[in-house]
DNA sequence: GTTCTAGAAC
DNA sequence: GTTCTAGAAC
C-alpha cells in the first residue's frame, strides 16, 4: 500500500458550491470595512456557518457576499495580518497552507465547473481589514461586477497571484506594494481577459465578455 | 466593500 | 434626453 510523501498534507473534505442568499451574507455592527474581521470573530454564528466553505485552525473560506465571477470564495486568515502590505517572511508558513489549501479547492471546483478557470491571489490595496486571498472563476459573469474598479481589481497587476506574492515573500521577505501604482491600475482601460480587445465601457466590456466567453 | 445620485459623456 | 461614471457617505 503506497504511502503520501510527508510534505503533502491530506486530503480535506470540501462541500459543493452553493452559495447561501444574500441576505445571510450582510453583515451587521462595525464598519464595512471590519466586516471579515466580524466574520473571523464569530465564526460560529448562524448566518457565519451557512456562508462557510471551509474552515481549519488558520483560515476559513466564505462565499464572497458580492461576487464577481460565476464562482467567488474569499479565503480569510485567522492569523492577525491587515492586508498585504503587513506581510513579513514570519508569515510565509502561513501562506504557504493558504495557498496550498486554495489549490486543493480550486481542484475540486474544477469536478463541479469544468468549464471554468480559476485565479488564487491578492488585492494589492484591499478595501477591507484582515488578508484575504481570493478564489475566483475568469468569466466575469455576475451582476455583482459594475464598475471599471471591479474589472481591473482582478483583471490587471493590482491583483497579486498567489504564486507571484510567494516568490516575492521568499526573495524580499516582503510584497513590494506602491499604493499610487495600484490606484493607477484601477483606472486603467477597460479590456477583455480573454481577447485583450479594449472596450469603451462597463456596459459594452460586459456584453463583449458574454460573447468571447462562448 | 456598497449605495446613491449629480453631472459628465454620449 | 438617456446612459454611464465617479465621488460622498458623520
Amino acid at each position: 500500500q503506497p504511502k503520501a510523501p510527508a510534505n503533502e498534507s491530506p486530503d480535506i473534505f470540501l462541500p459543493a458550491y452553493d452559495p447561501p442568499p444574500i441576505a445571510f451574507c450582510v453583515n451587521t455592527g462595525g464598519s464595512w470595512d471590519s466586516a471579515l474581521l466580524n466574520i473571523v470573530n464569530d465564526a460560529n454564528s448562524d448566518s457565519n456557518k451557512r456562508r462557510t466553505f471551509y474552515s481549519d485552525s488558520q483560515s476559513m473560506v466564505v462565499y464572497d457576499p458580492y461576487p464577481k465571477s460565476k464562482v467567488h470564495l474569499l479565503m480569510i486568515s485567522k492569523v492577525d495580518i491587515v492586508g498585504p502590505k503587513y506581510i513579513t517572511s514570519e508569515h510565509i508558513p502561513h501562506l504557504q497552507h493558504n495557498h496550498d489549501i486554495a489549490h486543493k479547492i480550486v481542484a475540486h471546483l474544477k469536478t463541479q465547473f469544468p468549464e471554468s478557470e480559476f485565479k488564487i491571489g491578492y488585492h494589492s490595496v484591499p478595501s477591507m481589514r484582515r488578508l484575504h486571498l481570493h478564489i475566483i472563476s475568469q468569466d466575469f459573469d455576475s451582476p455583482c461586477l459594475k464598475n471599471k474598479k471591479h474589472y481591473n481589481s482582478y483583471n490587471t497587476l493590482f491583483f497579486i497571484d498567489a504564486e507571484n506574492a510567494m516568490d516575492e515573500l521568499l526573495k524580499n521577505g516582503k510584497l513590494n506594494i506602491d499604493n499610487n501604482k495600484a490606484e493607477q491600475l484601477l483606472k486603467a482601460d477597460l479590456k477583455c481577459s480573454k481577447c485583450a480587445c479594449r472596450q469603451q465601457n462597463m456596459p459594452k466590456l460586459k456584453f463583449h465578455i458574454s460573447k468571447c466567453n462562448e
